[in-house]
DNA sequence: AATGAATGAGTTTTCATTCAT
DNA sequence: AATGAATGAAAACTCATTCAT
């Protein structure tokens, strides 16, 4: 009655949402455990509780999850990003600000990650392989593209560039993770000052 | 040891030999398409024209396939890694050295798998990770992580590095395959320029 | 009985009344379409619009719509079929009637469904049968096995000839409404001639 | 060894005739009795005593059974029928042959039909819509028209003529085989009599 | 009364593994 | 050893029905 219902609130609406969230939850969890592939859709759904057919009130297969994991990944660190990128001034300090910010992300979202993952499954090396890095990986790509393409390292191939960089954050990113205290800090000090060297060392003939 | 394949090779063994490969072809490549998780073992056995049965005459699982793949790679590579080690004056070389045996590698293995690939499949999938490519990963590591703990890098955090490394050569390299012509050379120069100049910039805090 | 629709007609009664017949109509539809076995009471009920829960408000079953459709046929059909008997001075005049009376009906009744068809679904699906065409079916049977005893057609297996011109008719008006335009006029010469002609070469000797 | 083997013999081979057919069988009986659509894979593959996933070494869906209970079907019946046209000199001979021959193959076939059908079901009278009949409905109409237009029962409308005397051997024979003792002579001589005095009645307008 | 999400039993389907041949 | 059909446990998915709102 009272209620300023800018979205719908209603007691049905509200366990649609955390119904919603519960199976993304759930899967984020089962993902990291399993892998994607492994993990199957009962998997995530008696993580959440809910009943069997539950899960597909909400999403059509697996596949659909991770897609959503994705978009909520994304949507949650391109501000982030993009924030960065219009306060930056150059490219150190956007390099810089940029893995703090990943880095950032990566530190509350870990959770679950990696960890209980058994060590004795032939895992093919699934690195940190979750829909919501896939995101990140995106977008920071694209702005290591560009900045490369407005001349910030000149004549470095920006294809091998943008993935040397994601490349050597996501792993460093990993190993931090999986360290006690988590170091952010000394982490991104490592990263960018590899990063400026090994751009500083690059042949200067472009693609 | 000084097994020097003095074995039985009577029409029987062959056949068994060449089974027991046939069946580790098969995996290669089903491995490399479908991903070690997505793929069953009919498709392994399906691709050598065996029976389903004679899978288990050779192997007792997937996983065990798997395995057996990741010792083929490390038994491949091993060799040419402490070789160059063994010649490798210093730091620099025995990094050139190790990152064009590897990418040599990868432009041998990818032969196959990475034009077959159906690219209107955009699936979540791990991406082109075969278990000799892990097993030679491992080998590269072990390495690079001797090497620095040997004074390589002096103070540089062993751990990050060689993350940071072999990070770099698996992006840099996915992509180099994905290019025509397929450069080594190139990727090699830009992958070692980049380390090299990346260590030079390092902080000099070890752990 | 002489219940002549005094009925409530609040506005809360008259939404009711529609909605059960709106159910109605859509399984009409949907029996039409898809057939009593293969359609889902989701299927009947998202086509009214109304929420899944409200059908079972009306209806216990999709079986319970089956029977109240066919008692709506009979219903219409009935006292139309009785005053034809009534008025008909002769087997023939009633034949052509009661063919008549049911290929309007068919007509009538199958303006929406033989239309929608997807044509590519040649899934095996049993053929056009509404439970109203059915229950006219049952009530011209009724007729003309009753009509047969009375000594119309004398001598005559009554079950045999009874079957037989409930299927001329049924099939032949099957055909019929298939066509553009219909011509019931035509359909209905076609087949009083036929059964009339069949009913004078019989042999006259009944059961 | 002294096997002269024409076709595969062995006892493997043999299961896997026997498994077909009796999958075969099973599907015939379960179809008879819930109707194809009521019924499941589980049904079917129960009544074999077979294992669920067994149904799916033979076919893939229980579309897959039907098309091959009518393909069963067709094979059986279609050859009795062709020699029938080739023997019969005119059209009269040629419908008693083709009923008389289609009698006998409902005779034959009824065993386990129409019979247990549970009474209290609203099934949509699917009168005797077997996959096998539906088979032998597409011959016997084609034979029909075939007839017609070459000239047996001029300016009849050929289609609903045909549909007509489908139907009507279709209900009879439904009929015929209710009865005790079955008397294939008898509902022959009512269903060839009908049919030519009917055919001598048409109206002489074709389409 | 209407709503529509939750339920969970039931169905289809897959696939690793066994085992008779 | 090789074969390949049978097995059956387990996965994906559907849908009639309930019930809190």
């Amino acid at each position: 009655m009272s209620q300023v219902a800018y979205l719908p609130v209603g007691k049905r609406e509200q366990t649609k949402v955390q119904n919603r969230q519960a199976i993304l939850d759930a899967a984020r969890e089962v993902f990291g455990e399993l892998g994607y592939e492994a993990c199957t859709v009962r998997d995530i759904i008696r993580r959440t509780g809910l009943a069997a057919g539950t899960f597909y009130n909400y999403y059509r297969s697996k596949e659909e999850v991770y897609v959503a994991l994705s978009d909520e990944g994304a949507r949650r660190f391109t501000p982030l990003l993009k924030a960065q990128r219009a306060q930056s001034a150059d490219w150190e300090s956007f390099v810089r600000a940029a893995i703090e910010a990943y880095f950032g992300f990566l530190a509350d979202e870990h959770k679950s990650w990696l960890a209980r993952r058994p060590p004795d499954e032939p895992h093919p090396h699934v690195h940190g392989e979750t829909p919501e890095m896939a995101a990140v990986f995106n977008e920071v790509r694209e702005a290591i593209v560009e900045e490369i393409a407005r001349g910030g390292t000149p004549g470095a191939d920006p294809d091998y560039l943008a993935a040397a960089c994601i490349a050597i954050a996501r792993e460093v990113g990993e190993k931090m993770v999986a360290r006690r205290p988590i170091d952010i800090k000394g982490a991104a000090d490592f990263v960018v000052a590899l990063i400026q060297g090994g751009v500083k060392g690059l042949p200067k003939t472009g693609v």
